[in-house]
RNA sequence: GGGAUCGUAGUUCAGUUGGAUAGAACACCAGCCUGUCGAGCUGGGGGUCGCGAGUUCGAGUCUCGUCGAUCCCGCCA
């Protein structure tokens, strides 16, 4: 091997005349007989290697059974390219390297896909040989992208006075939450240590310690299923800080978010973020981490559907409608299609599907087609002003059960969005959402489970509500929301111990087993505990917003598929009888 | 756990109403070619049609099951 000189991005014309070495890739090869041109490659990027029959014929014979992705080494010359020969694609275009002296490193077989082309195969195929996925020039940039955010944040949380410091990945098992992934433990055989869902205990932990700010830049393992940005092994920015309120970690969470933004993509994100209740989110979007790229919200019809004889309306807990303003593209067959995809949306597991939607047109002053005719002209009317209608409004509208209404319109928001362009994948809205409930009534096993997590604080006033209304009782719980992706999560933490052993009671967790469970967190509560609070980023997530993608795997060098298997090492795997024998696990 | 879409050369795809020897492009191999950058031209090799049943005179095509991929719901404190 000749020891690189540069890399296959670097050489231009003020190295004319120059010998070099260059190591990478074959890219592409064309052969045109006497002279045969390689495009080398690396991570900086791609040079054009010439091989002379002429002037170097044991060389060029080698040179002519090159194919892609052999690694090669060279030694050469720097020549300027003859005028109408510059390829102004690549930065290196000016040039081209003769080459005098080659060696294969490696050769490679007839590949399962063109690294040139990250499109040229199915995803199955890209995630078995994931290390040649890793070689297209897209994920060689979500990577890179990754490890410029990744320094950004340590930069700033560094700047601002935060410690990194690092946490068990062996810990103990709380069933609360997130289902764990489980490592037995071979010394002590039947007992079991669990991977970390979020270092949330350890940083309570070492607030108390005195580490008044704290972060880390962590993964967490959750074994649920998983989705287009769900991996069960994921990582955050975990933080927490003593001695402050929500202001102060949303103060220091924008100062992060922003920074990292200018700092790896150039946009000014604009703080501070504003902040939605979730109340108000479910109501005007459908959702707890609604897209705020367009505007179109959720509108409450339920007052003007109610004076309407439209059957559908009658036993509808909740109406809600779009105004689709410049609406008159929307053909019968367009409204249609979004009628069908509200009525599967809604079909879906746990719901009572919708019947479709209502549709009305305002044209020449009033609202007309559809179930406009189920309408009084005076409530046509009422309408026409209360939304103040122009000109070929299109009004969308269906009613049901309100935990059915509001998902389902939230996802036809999107979906029309889509169907408009509206998604801009150059514009940020981020916007915190606030007031969570503390608890939520758990149907099926009727008992009450909270939002967030045990460990958030209500909100001072709400306490008393606690042992009368628990459902009433607000958290000091919030979430930052970025175009649609719950993009980090956090709360103001209980620091007393007879409050967090009033919470664990209400959820249906002993004394006994609390102590059990969480012991050593709520005794640490009653050595000297300072209120804190805290946030988690998806890291994962974050990235996928930088770069521009909808699939968290883009941003993970070794993700999982959806059913959690590794394509290409194949695990999960099985293990040997010896090996289970050690643990003193049987398999049933 | 449920729903939807998909699975045909190494790869991306085409394949009619169920009908003859399953095609194309790229990749690979061989030959030709000195200015290409998706090089070009000529030729060649390459297929358990995901797997297993079933219907049928006949299945890539229809049915059922199964495995795998993707997206969504449940789930994800």
């Amino acid at each position: 091997m000749y020891k690189r000189t540069h890399t296959c991005g670097e050489l231009r014309l003020s190295d004319l005349g120059a010998n070099v070495a260059l190591n990478g890739w074959v890219s592409t090869t064309r052969d045109h007989g006497g002279l045969i041109f390689v495009d080398i490659r690396d991570r900086y990027g791609i040079t054009q290697l010439t091989f002379n029959e002429e002037t170097h014929p044991d060389i060029f014979k080698i040179a002519r059974k090159l194919s892609m992705e052999d690694v090669i080494s060279t030694q050469g010359e720097v020549r300027t390219r003859k005028k109408g020969a510059i390829n102004v694609a690549i930065s290196t275009g000016e040039i081209e390297v003769e080459v005098v002296e080659m060696e294969i490193l490696n050769e490679a077989k007839p590949l399962p896909f063109l690294v040139s082309d990250r499109n040229s195969a199915a995803e199955e195929l890209r995630l078995k040989y994931r290390y040649l996925e890793l070689r297209t020039k897209d994920l060689q940039r979500f990577m890179s992208i990754r490890h410029k955010a990744s320094q950004s944040v340590r930069n700033y949380l560094s700047s601002q006075n935060f410690m990194e410091i690092e946490t068990p990945f062996l810990m103990k098992s709380t069933p609360e939450g997130a289902r764990d992934y489980l490592v037995p433990s071979r010394i002590h055989k039947g007992r079991f240590y669990a991977l970390p869902q979020s270092p949330q205990q350890y940083k309570q932990l070492l607030m108390i310690a005195g580490f008044d700010r704290y972060f880390q830049i962590v993964k967490c393992f959750r074994d649920e299923d998983l989705r287009a940005n769900r991996q069960p092994e994921f990582t955050q920015i975990d933080i927490e800080m003593s001695f402050v309120d929500e202001t102060d970690v949303f103060a220091a969470s924008e100062g992060l978010v922003t920074q990292v933004f200018k700092e790896v993509i150039d946009v000014n994100l604009g703080a501070p973020f504003p902040t939605l209740s979730y109340e108000d989110a479910l109501e005007t979007y459908g959702t707890d981490s609604p897209d705020l790229r367009f505007d179109l919200p959720l509108i409450d019809f339920s007052v003007y559907a109610r004076e309407s004889d439209f059957r559908a309306f009658e036993s509808a807990e909740c109406i809600k409608a779009l105004v689709i303003e410049k609406g008159e593209g929307y053909s019968r067959k367009v409204i249609d299609q979004l009628s069908e995809f509200v009525k599967e949306y809604s079909a879906q597991e746990g719901k009572k599907a919708l019947e479709g939607l209502g549709w009305m047109r305002y044209k020449d002053g009033d609202l007309t087609g559809g179930i406009s005719k189920f309408f009084s002209q005076n409530v046509r009317q009422q309408i026409i002003e209360e939304f103040r209608l122009v000109d070929g409004c299109l009004i969308l509208t269906t009613g049901g059960m309100t935990n059915t209404v509001l998902p389902t319109m939230g996802a036809l928001r999107v979906e029309i969005a889509k169907g408009e362009g509206w998604l801009d994948s150059k514009s940020y809205k981020p916007l915190w959402i606030v007031d969570f409930p503390l608890l939520e009534w758990e149907e099926k096993d009727e008992i009450w489970t909270f939002l967030h997590h045990p460990f958030t604080a209500p909100r001072q006033e709400d306490v008393m509500l606690l042992e009368t209304n628990p459902g009433e009782v607000k958290s000091r719980a919030y979430d930052l929301v970025i175009n649609g992706y719950e993009v980090a999560g956090g709360s103001i933490r209980i620091h007393d111990p007879d409050v967090q052993m009033k919470i664990f009671n209400l959820i249906g967790i002993a004394e006994a087993e609390a102590k059990e469970k969480f012991g050593f967190l709520l005794e640490a509560l009653t050595y000297g505990a300072p209120p804190h609070g805290g946030i988690a980023f998806g890291y994962d997530r974050l990235v996928m917003i930088l770069v521009g993608t909808h699939q968290i795997r883009d941003v993970i060098a070794f993700p999982k598929t959806t059913s959690a298997l590794s394509l290409m090492d194949g695990s999960p795997s099985e293990v040997s009888k010896d090996q289970l024998d050690e643990l003193g696990i049987r398999l049933k």
